[in-house]
DNA sequence: AGAATATTTTAGGCTCTCCTAAATCCTATC
DNA sequence: GATAGGATTTAGGAGAGCCTAAAATATTCT
């Protein structure tokens, strides 16, 4: 069984997948501190993905996907935002509690359970935080996506997704009203990496929001 | 983690639960042909099993649930079975596949996704295949079925269930027209586990079905 | 450069779930 | 009531995936 993937191998290539999208690549204590476990576990798990010829390593320099690696890796999150966006949209979840079940539902569910979701609910682009859905071949866009820190104050932009799947913080996020599709203006930034004030609403009062949160928020900006 | 019940460990559940059914303690041996395992690896799990207070096992003599066994071998069930109405009915998955499908998700989905599935498709009390679905609190229509071999010539009755997950099977029952719910007439049975005349239509042709498929045809008798 | 620090890998262990081969126990038949 | 044959269990082993502790390598700081 050389060529099947387990369910903890979806996981790191989905972790080297977003590790590797900032530019360089994956380092094994990125991986382990995304997966929650130890550097040390990550290196054995790396010599059996570099065996499958999913990934390419190099001693103490870092581990980049392969082509099959990432075909592999945009499979299994195409899985798992297509089961967000249904759960939400079929089954009412809430939006801050659809991460949790899609995370085990996604190395259980067939691709013809996937297909068949993504069908029922129209063949949705993004899932219910914004990200946006690979196609069934494996098409996404990696647009690189700005947030709400590259932005000056004055500036108005558009909620595109909110990069983090904690629930606590998800409910926050729609509590301020920022869900993605949201029109945002910043109306001042703190120096020091201090607060950022945004109007969400005209006419209501600003939100402030720390630079932590202000960093998941992918934007677009609008151009006035 | 010793309280936990691991996917395997449903599995062995699930199996002790249906030859329990029977009446007798469920063998070693037919845990194993259920499972399609060796019989030595059933022997080790079932000291964890035992060990877990799951099921009460005697050396040479068999396996039976024990109370919370058995709670948790109906919450799989119920598990699956929801779960297999869901795919029929809301995502319009053929009969014969639901089984594999919810052979994976069973052991993924919480039992908030299945009591969600469950209200979304207006609380079935039974799966594609007739079974019954054990309630959230574990209760099950447990009444011993008969099957077609019980039955004699002449004698009318309704199908309830295949006991039977096989895709060809199935499509074959069903091309046939014995789907659930459909009423029957035994036209003839020839000696000796012979094959069974049966009409499934009034003014059509009766259909012949060997034994080993009509002991798998569960029934009600309708008194005429 | 050389030492201190951080990162990564290796070594050795553990659990789970499966395997085959070999013992052990039961039962049914002669 | 001994024994053959079948069922069951034990013994020993394998691979996945995790762990901690220690060794190896890279990087940073003085």
């Amino acid at each position: 069984m050389s060529d099947s993937i387990t369910a903890p191998a979806e996981d790191y290539l989905k972790a080297i997948y977003d590790i590797e999208r900032g530019g360089e690549p994956a380092a094994t204590n990125d991986i382990a501190a995304r997966l929650g476990i130890a550097a040390a576990s990550v290196s054995g798990m790396i010599r059996r993905l570099a065996d499958q010829g999913l990934i390419k390593h190099e001693r103490y320099k870092g581990t980049r996907l392969t082509a099959t690696g990432r075909k592999a890796a945009l499979r299994t999150i195409r899985r798992h935002r297509v089961i967000e966006a249904y759960l939400a949209r079929a089954l009412g979840y809430p939006w801050d509690s659809v991460h949790e079940e899609a995370e085990r539902l996604e190395h259980a569910a067939s691709d013809e359970l996937v297909d068949r979701m993504a069908r029922a609910i129209g063949e949705p682009h993004i899932d219910p935080h914004g990200a946006p859905i690979p196609t069934r071949e494996g098409d996404v866009d990696e647009t690189p996506l700005r947030t709400l820190l590259d932005l000056k104050a004055g500036q108005r932009c558009r909620v595109v997704s909110v990069a983090d799947e904690d629930a606590d913080l998800l409910r926050y996020v729609a509590k301020l009203g920022l869900r993605p599709g949201t029109e945002v203006e910043i109306v001042d930034r703190a120096p020091f990496d201090g607060p950022i004030s945004l109007r969400v609403r005209p006419n209501e009062a600003a939100v402030q929001i720390g630079p932590v949160l202000a960093g998941l928020m992918h934007v677009t900006a609008i151009a006035d």
